[in-house]
DNA sequence: AATTTATTTAACCAATCGGTTGAATATTTT
DNA sequence: AAAATATTCAACCGATTGGTTAAATAAATT
């Protein structure tokens, strides 16, 4: 999961897609209109985004409504912050060490 | 920036080796010690860690020590606070509309 | 029924990926 | 000086990436 997840995100096109969706789903067409590349290539990074489940697309009439998922991201948090733990409780460390080295 | 952080972490190898790095820091061949792999592979791993700024290498007689560097994650985290901004403003606006539905 | 609109699929391309093996480099130990 | 240790570099491999264009599919409009 976070694999795909992280592949999704690491993409600027893609990232920016998942922003504006975050604001307002839109179709297909509406979501690929700002970038200088074709159809089917965002209609490519809306697929990478689909299958790290980031988005979801429900068939309206003759065009798609995407919409963003946020549940995914809830791993990336977890990931950062069990980083966050090991990086703080190192960071404590050399607090002590400094505080230890000082009353010397 | 983003781009080669997030491309560091779709990797489990690389974000097991961040992780373990994050608790302690450590030569080449004790980083890779635990891989079923080269350790020309693990050396690549670490090069895409060492450009996305995640850990930094020092020498250190004939090995190196590698350590762990969080500051591109805070960029990371910044996103994921942004989506969740938009997020939860979508699911405020859906809560409002059914509080307003039930009002009727 | 024919046309337009919305989107995907297929085939292709060069670049990058994650891995390999074998040789090269640098340092330390003997 | 020779041997051992720590690590990287270079060349190679097949798979995947992010893009293209052209054809295919599906639904709405005329």
């Amino acid at each position: 999961m976070l694999d795909s997840t992280m592949h999704a995100l690491a993409d600027s096109t893609r990232r920016s897609i998942l922003l504006r969706l975050g604001k307002k789903e839109q179709s297909v067409n509406e979501i690929a209109e700002p970038y200088e590349m074709s159809l089917a290539a965002v209609s490519k990074h809306l697929k990478v985004l689909e299958k790290a489940n980031l988005i979801t697309k429900e068939k309206k009439g003759r065009s798609y409504t995407c919409r963003m998922n946020y549940e995914p991201l809830n791993e990336v948090q977890e990931l950062i912050n069990q980083y966050k733990v090991f990086w703080e409780a190192r960071l404590d460390e050399l607090d002590n060490f400094i505080t230890q080295t000082k009353k010397d």
